[in-house]
RNA sequence: GCCGGGGUGGGGUAGCUUGGUCAUCCUAAGGGACUGUGGAUCCCUCGACCCGGGUUCAAAUCCCGGUCCCGGCCCCA
């Protein structure tokens, strides 16, 4: 038997619903945040992904020759090709620019629960404002589109690269050193980021470091490390941005987070301030989204485009909503019934087919010429909420026999009158 | 890529340690008892040992390899 590609899924009408359910809540939440939808290429130049993450990124996504001889990938995530969109197309839009996206995405890894090769994200771009309310408005973003999918108890964690980065530089830890002892931070690895700086940097300041990296708390621990930390001008600045964020992010009403300033974030073009939002449930990719503001405009010959962002994992969200949601079972659409197969009988069925759809009915034909013990039997445990029977009683009539298979009333009603039941 | 646990009809399972009856049961699906009225009951039908080697008289069961899924690393969303 063909099995499917390691890390896929096929995702059955159920789940499918209950996924374009989600979506049509975040894009919804994107709208009105004046975001507009945006679309680009399921694959592109393999450059594209290697100028934004580095030749790296080359063992972990799907590449492929073209029959031109071209190198093309399957995108792993969308930020560079929104990048390219706008150098290309939007740089004369007025300020900001404001984009969402969805879709698939791609990267060869170990699939997981949460994880899978082929995988779909919601993600927004907020471009062109340098201000702390851009900040506050993507994070704001990303946590009402959250939970408008009807997820609850997210935890939200704030912090700000640029001043993590400004401190390690200005301590006298080496650019090329700092690149290792990112990735052990954003885990929380002290012992192994103790390990790492041991010979090359002062011991005060490996417990410095050690210490700022551990600092979570709400605003006070912001405003605290500014005024311990006022000898490094450059980490202060970036500390008062992310304090001036938080302060815009406290006028979002009911937006709980907390201050986390060990937050790397793996990729090294995050700038300023960065967020994540995790969710218990979930295990070891607990996860869900992940975003902050970064600078990618001099890939594409620009210069200083402030630019920040989120990506939101809906695979996650998905396992999330169908953990917490257990809706019961409710009784909707109508099943149409013809008695026998004789022509008029099976006009009149298609007519109330038809009559009930364009009411905005769901409406299935039986169209297996079933007995009726045996349709309505099917149409119960279906949980329809109507039958519409019709034989050639109701076809000497001119109506149709409707069926309300929750009190078990029965009545005969004209096509005009059908079109009443979906009040 | 690494470590560990798994894979039996569409879904859920028994059997596996101690190889050997037509591979168990539930459910779903299709049909019938019921030729114009549901939730019940009964009957029938359909349908599986992940793939490939090996050991053996005999493999769902033991061994090896592969594959896919799950949990944890790595990495990341």
């Amino acid at each position: 038997m063909m099995e499917r590609p390691r890390g896929t899924r096929d995702f059955l009408p159920a789940e499918m619903a209950r996924r374009r359910e989600t979506e049509r809540a975040m894009r919804r939440t994107a709208l009105e945040f004046g975001y507009g939808e945006v679309q680009t290429p399921t694959f592109e130049q393999t450059d594209l992904f290697v100028a934004k993450s580095g030749e790296a990124i080359v063992e972990e996504i799907y590449v492929f020759e073209d029959k031109g001889g071209r190198s093309l990938s399957l995108r792993p995530e969308l930020t560079a090709a929104v990048m390219r969109l706008y150098s290309t197309s939007l740089t004369h839009a007025p300020k900001p620019v404001r984009v969402f996206y969805m879709g698939p995405y791609f990267r060869y890894e170990r699939p997981q629960k949460g994880r899978y090769r082929e995988f779909f994200q919601f993600g927004a771009e907020l471009i062109g404002t340098p201000q702390p309310e851009g900040d506050a408005e993507i994070i704001a973003l990303a946590v009402r589109s959250i939970e408008a999918a009807g997820m609850e108890d997210l935890e939200v964690r704030v912090g700000h690269v640029g001043a993590l980065r400004a401190l390690l530089g200005s301590l006298g830890v080496p650019a090329e050193m700092a690149a290792k002892a990112f990735p052990l931070i954003d885990k929380g690895d002290i012992e192994g980021l103790r390990g790492l700086l041991m010979d090359k940097v002062e011991y005060s300041s490996i417990e410095l470091i050690e210490d700022y990296v551990s600092t979570t708390g709400d605003i006070a621990v912001v405003e605290g490390a500014i005024a311990s930390l006022a000898r490094f001008p450059e980490v202060t600045e970036a500390l008062e941005r992310l304090k001036a964020a938080l302060e815009q992010l406290d006028a979002y009403e009911g937006i709980g987070y907390e201050v986390d300033l060990g937050i790397a974030r793996g990729l090294d073009y995050y700038m300023g301030v960065v967020f994540e939002v995790d969710w218990q449930g979930l295990g070891a990719e607990k996860q869900v989204c992940g975003g902050g503001a970064y600078e990618l405009g001099q890939l594409f010959g620009l210069d200083n485009v402030p630019a920040t962002g989120f990506a939101i994992g809906l695979d996650r969200v998905d396992i999330a909503v169908s953990m917490s949601s257990q809706d019961g079972p409710v009784r909707e659409g109508a099943l149409v019934v013809p008695m026998d197969r004789d022509g008029e009988v099976m006009h009149l069925a298609v007519a109330a087919a038809e009559a009930l759809r364009s009411s905005g009915i769901r409406t299935e034909l039986e169209v297996m010429r079933r007995g009726t013990g045996k349709a309505l039997k099917g149409a119960d445990a279906r949980l329809f909420r109507w039958a519409i029977i019709i034989g050639s009683d109701e076809v000497a009539k001119g109506k149709v026999a409707v069926k309300d298979l929750d009190s078990g009333e029965q009545r005969l009603v004209s096509l005009d009158e059908l079109c009443d039941l979906g009040i």
